[in-house]
DNA sequence: CGCGACGTTGATTTGCCTCAACGATTGTGG
DNA sequence: CCACAATCGTTGAGGCAAATCAACGTCGCG
């Protein structure tokens, strides 16, 4: 059961295992069917999620009511809404259960209490914090520098097998390009490989 | 000298006189003439930058020699190679100036140090990293969701009457178009407003 | 003055979008 | 167990935004 959170911290940083307890201490765990939300705009929650099983997919509406997918979470990642979790800001995320999956969840009150208790905490998410900044200017330099194409094989390569597990039309979407293209550009990457 | 770092500290941060001594005593002034590079690939060096006055460029070459540019600095701004300076890795960013400017340069040692003499300031760096991370997921967002005269528009609000200080390919680099599209942009504006 | 840097404009090409139609697969109710 | 709908992917046709290539104007500086 947390199992998979306690290798995630040793991944970062070496914490004891009275740390340990205090961070499990602050966990709740929270199962979602598919297709449903854990977050939508106008509902104000605090928490960030690690997930255990399953994924989901955090995603914006604009005015004209088109959907941008900014994230995928599979095994293994936290997700959150960030102006919501850290700046206490209204949400306009929603986060939707692609399958059914189990979480852990945290808010951000049992989060600052973390930090007093066992301030290696502090590290690790500073740590995870950079690690998503970082990956947010490789996905600009990527849109910037790369073709369709080459950005769907980064994808594929950054989320492992996921595009077995989630519709092409989300793809599409979080690449910023419509299915019907990026559906031409598996098709000639199939025809590549086979030659 | 000091007064707009200790002004831009007080817009996040309440810190005492003795902490902001603190921070005075970690950095060097730092001046750097128009076409200059204060950061380029291979040369490490683990600092970060505060612009007094002038503007700088941060950004990468890819294999082909392209360049992409993901960041701007003007009075006020922070900037750093992140790969180098949080994370100690080899370094592939160019940081030139485009105006003759003076900076204020802080070592990643020296932080860890301030961190321990005045804990404010990580507070304060932890906020400024926040917020740098939200942007840049702003900027992944307006490339999904805007066309580029909205994006033109967006980028000229979020770096104050920078669009008549900067050559227009560097803004155009910055958008990810050609120079052309965006003086076609450009003319389009100013027929739109005069009418 | 003459050169380089920068912006503008035009012609052509290209990648991708949109709209539309059509399988293939899966799920569901009679 | 079958019929039907819903979901998802694929393919084609037409159009548009922006890239590319090229030429030219203007400004500032050595």
């Amino acid at each position: 059961m947390y199992q998979s959170i306690i290798d995630h911290c040793y991944r970062y940083v070496t914490p004891t295992s009275k740390d340990l307890d205090f961070l499990i201490s602050k966990l709740s765990k929270i199962t979602v069917s598919k297709k449903k939300f854990l977050l939508e705009p106008g509902i104000h929650i605090r928490e960030q999620y690690f997930v255990i099983k399953g994924c989901l997919r955090a995603f914006y509406v604009d005015d004209k009511g088109n959907h941008h997918t900014i994230q995928f979470a599979i095994e293994d990642w936290w997700v959150a809404d960030f102006d919501t979790f850290y700046n206490d800001l209204p949400s306009k995320l929603y986060l939707e259960a692609l399958e059914d999956s189990t979480l852990l969840a945290m808010s951000y009150k049992d989060m600052e209490q973390l930090y007093k208790e066992a301030p290696i905490f502090e590290r690790y998410f500073r740590i995870l914090l950079t690690g998503a900044f970082n990956s947010h200017r490789k996905r600009i330099l990527s849109s910037l520098e790369k073709d369709t194409k080459d950005r769907y094989l980064e994808f594929c390569s950054s989320y492992s097998n996921i595009e077995n597990r989630i519709p092409n039309y989300h793809i599409a979407n979080y690449l910023g390009v419509s299915a019907e293209s990026l559906s031409r550009i598996r098709t000639a990457l199939k025809a590549d490989t086979s030659e």
